[in-house]
DNA sequence: ACGCAAGCTTGATATTTATCAAGGAACGGG
DNA sequence: CCCGTTCCTTGATAAATATCAAGCTTGCGT
């Protein structure tokens, strides 16, 4: 792989306690490639061949089931997915696939758990990022089962706004439609909700949304630490 | 804490290839104690001085927020709870409760994680535990977001029959309204899924419920094992 | 046995969310 | 520049789910 990537992969939380030469050896294994957009990477079901990781670009996971698709989670730069499902040399639970031109960092599964077996602050890091991973999922189920789709959209464009730099205004970063399944809902409802937002200073105009009344779009959203804040 | 008792923790995945000086060395920090039921264990967004392992009884785990509650999960012997929290050393995400008079072995964060930190083959087990931790919560939040409320309680049914041996009959192992706020509905709507059952042979009385036609009730659940199978 | 409380069910209704159908804006390819 | 997508929005309607208000068991304590 280029020499240029690996001190972003080794900046990760995963990889930074790692041995030198272990994180070397586990590097040699690694392939990193350029999908296209709409690449379906990985498919529900399948066994666990790599661990993945983004370096440029976004992958969406997502899942099936009768005839339905649902939007689980959105990985960015420099972030990992399928972690569980390499560890536990199991089948993976969601598919995944480019929702742009993207480069990824693939690790074969062996390699990964052969390392986990014989680098013990691999094995640390890799407890941390699991019990991350773990409170990122129980904190999304938390918000489906106890806010309406209103106040889902409402907290997630705070927290665009926040992560954005809190200028009264963001950018959505993925279509539409991509949100409007990850927050539990269709795009039409997607559509209805921002209108219901408009009197609390919701404006939306293509993917930029202007917030122009914070403090009453907060009283709505009431936004709560314990489902909304990341790496808590 | 009674040595009764020991056996069978120590047989939990999570320390059976602890060593036995380091698992002795946690239980002897450990507290065993039995509550009364529905008492409140832990709440949420209080730091997690503990993990949390049911001996006997059964603990609720559910979230608040707004000023409405959702049971997230129910903990059966022999089974762990809050682990991500501790080696996190965060707050906790869900409150607890006993739903039944119940012994709990409560040990110590800091020991905990001291054990983490010096005993290898711990810290590798809890990586396995909280793996499967993991692909269990994206299983329910896939179910909530892929299924409707007949479908998860079919599905849910489906589980529990073939838990207790396929016989034709289950026992319901919770209170109605707890098995409604588990599958994210109202008992109402619970009751009335159950009778939207009754024409695929779902016959309930009390806790008791007669499955009379199976294959029927499986075409209209549709069980998925990246649903429905735990452990997977 | 009686009365009370808890848990569940049912009915009526309201709210939320999804579906279906159509139309409009934006954008890329020829 | 025009055509045909794709994406989004809107309106009408349907389905799913929640809420509110009784009422019905059941079981427990007295």
């Amino acid at each position: 792989m280029r020499t240029s990537d690996l001190p972003q992969v080794r900046s990760l939380r995963l990889f930074e306690s790692m041995s030198e030469s272990n994180f070397e050896t586990l590097m040699q294994a690694a392939y990193l490639q350029t999908f296209p957009t709409q690449l379906e990477l990985i498919h529900e079901g399948d066994p666990a061949d790599f661990l993945y990781i983004v370096i440029e670009g976004c992958v969406e996971l997502y899942a099936r089931s009768n005839g339905r698709e649902a939007t689980m989670e959105m990985v960015n730069p420099i972030g990992t997915f399928i972690l569980a499902a390499v560890l536990k040399d199991a089948v993976y639970l969601m598919s995944a696939r480019t929702c742009r031109k993207s480069k990824i960092l693939l690790l074969p599964s062996e390699n990964v758990r052969k390392a986990f077996e014989e680098d013990e602050a691999f094995a640390r890091a890799i407890v941390k990022e699991l019990a991350s991973c773990y409170r990122g999922v129980v904190k999304e189920h938390k918000g489906l089962k106890l806010r309406t789709a209103v106040e889902r959209l409402s907290n997630r464009l705070l927290r665009y706004h926040e992560d954005q730099g809190g200028t009264g205004s963001l950018e959505l970063p993925y279509d539409k439609r991509t949100i409007a399944s990850l927050l539990g809902m269709t795009p039409e409802n997607l559509s209805r909700a921002f209108n219901t937002l408009k009197p609390y200073g919701v404006d939306v105009d293509g993917a930029t949304v202007k917030l122009s009344d914070l403090k009453s779009l907060e009283t709505l959203a009431k936004p709560n630490p314990l489902i909304d804040e990341r790496g808590g």
